[in-house]
DNA sequence: GCCAACGTTGGC
DNA sequence: GCCAACGTTGGC
């Protein structure tokens, strides 16, 4: 199976690529997604050592950081099981969960960001999700060819 | 802080 | 099953 490529979005107020460089192993699960479609992603698609653009939003600019990796596939949300955690699920629970999780694996921080707005402007990325309009999702799937693009951008 | 673009919820 | 109301995301 080949590898895949994935961008994951993140707040760095909540949660940024040096909180992920500093976990133990740089590993963290990326708990909390209460999206379907996300969902159905960390669950059936995103496998152990695919890539990931690690990407910090709500901020400005906004942009890659640096990259990931997934180390760890699909796997329920226990989170969604706790009534005192923020992200609780009264209709999640372990006899059958409602929401998944993958492990992210920090892997290097780029020297600069690259912005969404230098996304927007470079050639062959026109198609890349995140330049879409009112593009919410916060993982999405990347293509080969974006994150070459994406990788050479970030210089080497 | 605004608001467009969604996704979800719930009454019917 | 429709759809209005509501909540959230996230760039600007």
């Amino acid at each position: 199976m080949a590898r895949r490529y994935w961008l994951m979005k993140t707040e760095p107020e909540a949660f940024s690529i040096d909180d992920l460089r500093r976990r133990p192993g740089g590993v963290e699960p990326w708990d909390g997604v209460r999206n379907y479609q996300a969902r159905n992603m960390m669950r059936d698609e995103m496998k152990a050592g695919d890539g990931v653009l690690f990407y910090h939003s709500s901020v400005d600019p906004p942009g890659v950081v640096g990259l990931a990796e997934v180390a760890r596939e699909g796997y329920p949300d226990p989170t969604a099981f706790d009534p005192k955690h923020i992200h609780y699920d009264p209709k999640s629970d372990p006899e059958s969960p409602r929401w998944y999780m993958v492990d992210v694996r920090f892997v290097r921080a780029f020297p600069h960001m690259v912005t969404l707005d230098t996304l927007r402007r470079t050639p062959g990325l026109e198609s890349m999700k995140v330049n879409q309009r009112g593009m919410r999702l916060s993982v999405q799937p990347v293509t080969p060819k974006e994150w070459e693009i994406v990788l050479k951008l970030a210089g080497g």
